[in-house]
DNA sequence: TTGTAGGCGTTATCAG
DNA sequence: CTGATAACGCCTACAA
């Protein structure tokens, strides 16, 4: 039982064992109708005794395809991207193949180390959170000529193909939102990632173009949370004078702060202050008051991308190079 | 640019344009201090120039080491398993690993064949969630030789490793908690995984052996919810006809959403039903009223289970087979 | 239906 | 310090 030394079945052992070479074993694995009845009974019977695993690594380099798709993602306890990958995984998991995941910290230089990586252990396809690669990534990526798939986010030049929606797009329906809604001013609670920014920044942009009144901002330093939402707000009332009005917060773990400090500090929701999410998490709308907010189709999203991977690889039809999925605000008592 | 015919670059190819041979490339990167300054310099060029990238599917298969890490997890969606995940991976990721992750669904069918397919990459390591495995699984993990952990649970005959804590102690140390407290009745809500069930197991033994008195339970299909925490409360009082006092909880979410529904139904929390989670996750310290909840350091976990791999993987002195992080009950205004 | 030969891109081992 | 040469375990021809 000396683990590290422990020799590994191969197929030439199972062969051996059966009677049979080593490419019978081979294509008794993978294509058993090439292989006779009676053979195959022997092989497996052989596979079954010594407990052979075929060793993929093998086969990955002898048939240059690693049945493996990898994916980075800028942080995994984060249910909006943790949600898209296992659909997609589980979709590519249906059609052989397994993810390598790893975490970007929402740090470019770390996505940019990540990517080669990832790309040295070969990868049939590879998923990117966001459409902003550095050049070397994107030459790298152009380089090892296998699918890509940018996703939760839009772009008209992706890498190879993207899945998501435009977040400037939706601030500024959220916007648009909260304007029919005849109110005068809001503010905005809003996490360091970039993309939130996006958001903050169009969401303001097209509320101060109707109103003419700035849009006072509460950042959030670290991850998005209740404890955040509630510093967030406390900012807003007290740094920037904000009194009453909608507050559009970058996820809804901020504005589940926003909801709790606003109750400890005696303001109506919606009537001082009205709350506005962002992801429709499964809490949302079980909050007190539920809560408004938007929501993009995760579960979706993973499996539109896997699908346009999967069509790539496949050699099939050519899939859009870039799906809209679109967004919708959801209505809840928060507003 | 042809993608898919597209020739990679080799070692071999860098060597030429550098003027030297495949295993002066091969050394320069894995042990520059072996090569002159001056040739070192070449390669790197070449490097830079080819935009060549190791790969690292050869290189496991000629050093019989992939680097690669497997682990599974329950799911991914889930916090719980996520956050320790998280602190695993990246410690492991400073040490020069990467990690191949998949989700078993709570289904041990599919561990089982996950584990073939992961011992088919040759991971110099795996991480499982759990002490519950298929013999034959038990017997391929054996036979690869390679360090494996067990965590989120208890044993005292792990298949190698083991970092977690007893899901049963945790459970009764609860059952003592609401019995110090006085309550003469108790009862359950619990989600359809195994460990769950353990834990209400040992909860009800405990406390039933103390009182006499039965204590009711509120089964839940599917992911634990806060509409499953609802729905379990629903059960609890208009089918077991429970009345008042503590009910424990297999998550912080189930007993979100208890709390959420005895405030609807009027209930006074804890004057009428008193709410135990479990987990701490984020939000429960900001619930109203915050919820009693049992912590498990998960970060902690990760982190000592990618310490215990990469003892056995560095051949230094061999780490302690079995570690228990223990767990602590919170009490907060719920109870 | 089965087998032989060659090669995938590295690393390990010896020589020089 | 550098280079041959032989694995690593499998898959893709091609042949029988």
């Amino acid at each position: 039982m000396d683990g590290q030394t422990a020799k590994r079945v191969t197929m030439t052992d199972v062969g051996r064992m059966a009677g049979v070479s080593q490419v019978t074993v081979s294509r008794a694995l993978s294509d058993p109708s090439k292989v006779s009845p009676d053979t195959l009974r022997k092989i497996r019977e052989a596979i079954e005794a010594t407990g052979f695993v075929p060793n993929a690594i093998a086969g990955a380099l002898a048939s240059n395809r690693s049945r493996l798709v990898t994916a980075l993602v800028p942080s995994i306890t984060n249910i909006v991207y943790s949600s898209f990958i296992r659909s997609f995984s589980e979709r590519l998991r249906d059609a052989g193949y397994q993810l390598l995941l790893s975490e970007t910290g929402f740090d470019p230089e770390e996505e940019q180390a990540l990517i080669t990586a990832h790309l040295s252990r070969r990868p049939d396809a590879m998923l990117l959170t966001g459409i902003h690669h550095s050049a070397q990534s994107r030459r790298q990526l152009l380089g090892a000529g296998i699918p890509v798939v940018e996703v939760w986010d839009m772009t008209d030049t992706p890498i190879d193909l993207c899945v998501g929606f435009s977040h400037a797009g939706a601030a500024q329906r959220v916007a648009d939102f909260v304007l029919e809604a005849g109110y005068p001013q809001a503010a905005t609670v809003t996490a360091a990632d970039e993309r939130a920014g996006r958001r903050r920044q169009a969401f303001a942009k097209r509320f101060e173009a109707e109103t003419g009144v700035p849009v006072p901002e509460a950042g959030v330093d670290g991850a998005a949370s209740i404890a955040a939402g509630r510093a967030a707000l406390t900012a807003l009332i007290e740094r920037e004078g904000f009194a009453r009005g909608p507050i559009f917060c970058s996820s809804d773990q901020l504005a589940h702060g926003v909801l709790i400090e606003a109750r400890s500090r005696g303001l109506r929701v919606p009537g001082d202050v009205a709350v506005i999410g962002f992801g429709d998490q499964d809490f949302a709308r079980d909050l007190d008051p539920a809560l408004t907010t938007v929501r993009v189709d995760r579960d979706r999203l993973g499996q539109v991308a896997a699908d346009a991977v999967l069509a790539r690889l496949d050699g099939g039809p050519p899939p859009d190079p870039v799906t809209d999925l679109g967004f919708e605000i959801i209505r809840r008592a928060s507003f």
